[in-house]
DNA sequence: TTAACAAACTAACGCTTGTTAGGTTTTGTA
DNA sequence: TACAAAACCTAACAAGCGTTAGTTTGTTAA
């Protein structure tokens, strides 16, 4: 979020992840979307050149904050099991903080552009690639026992990731409650065969 | 599948699986489903009332299938830790054999109209249940140790799920490998705090 | 006050899509 | 073989959608 993000324009995006969330994409129109954001259909296009690039927006944003966000949170950390739980931590706070946008992200991958689905996949790719890194790192510290670390990442990602779809803001469940089991989870499975 | 499927009507519901996949429900044109089927777009409506029947018929069929192969899978099996095993074993094995229709029955959720969205939330919902009393019983038995087993069954069944996303058919790695990896990762998961 | 610019409205365009209706061809059965 | 039903083709309809172009409105600086 830039600092001279408009106020319209940031109404636009949020609305945007709102219904996208809620319909698809696809199914999601342009006139629905000024409707929820305070214009008529033609008017989104003085902030944004098309349909498309409002996805690809809301989808970059999240997937660069997940990406330097992840960093700041784990470079510190030297330990492995520490190192993950902390990741595991963070991406499910993230995901339950933008619940929209994370889930939008997530499932609207089919509905960008080639160009645009290349440069996602990229970060993507990215992000992921620091999971493996450092269940990678727990193999060689014998604090894990993964057969496949890509495998395992991804597992690992697709569970977590999986909160932004059932996670509702107004859940009695806490969220530290939430990380808690997801992190206990996951680092007796990976630590299982180890022990 | 019924016996009586017509041949024609067994070729559109395989093409649409596959479609779907690709692009997405609301993208996917039934001119193009009808391409791939070998036919004109007008002649689909000869099978199907509606495009958003040959969805429903794909997801239903897909629940259908997955409530009543685990129970026969996992009804003789007392063990709770075993018939986890087991219940997660036949679930990605059956994701990973109809990938596309999986995916579809995962994803296309909001594509449904209410009436059919209510029904397949349904046996998602029988579905999921099945799992959650595995994980009732595994704690019960004090082999499991789970603080909430609706976010535990969840947790597993979107990590399993998450095969048919990733997973291809001529992929170098084996389904009993990669069941192998997910069933471990998980029994330890589940167990961790009872060991 | 005036001019410039940003933001928004509005009508309409061109295209696409699910679907229908009527006609033709193919298949199955007596 | 004849007939009916099933399957398919085809043209077209009605609705909707992303987008464009022109106009209006509000704000700001000179």
């Amino acid at each position: 979020m830039t600092v001279n993000k408009s106020p319209r324009k940031h109404i636009i995006l949020k609305e945007a992840a709102s219904l996208f969330r809620e319909k698809g994409f696809m199914a999601s129109t342009l006139r629905e979307l000024a409707k929820r954001s305070g214009v008529q259909g033609g008017s989104i296009y003085h902030h944004f050149s098309s349909k498309q690039e409002i996805l690809y927006q809301i989808m970059d944003y999240t997937m660069t904050s997940l990406i330097y966000k992840l960093d700041a949170e784990i470079k510190d950390i030297k330990d492995p099991l520490k190192k993950l739980r902390k990741a595991i931590k963070f991406h499910i706070e993230y995901h339950v903080t933008d619940t929209d946008e994370t889930f939008v992200t997530d499932t609207e991958i089919r509905s960008l552009d080639n160009e645009n689905l290349e440069k996602i996949q990229e970060k993507r790719s990215v992000y992921e690639g620091k999971f493996i890194k450092i269940l990678n790192n727990g193999n060689s510290a014998k604090t894990m026992a993964i057969s496949n670390t890509k495998i395992a990442a991804m597992a690992i990602l697709q569970m977590c990731t999986g909160v932004s779809y059932w996670y509702k803001k107004d859940s009695h469940l806490k969220i530290d409650d939430i990380t808690e089991q997801y992190v206990n989870f996951i680092c007796w499975g990976v630590a299982g065969k180890s022990i």
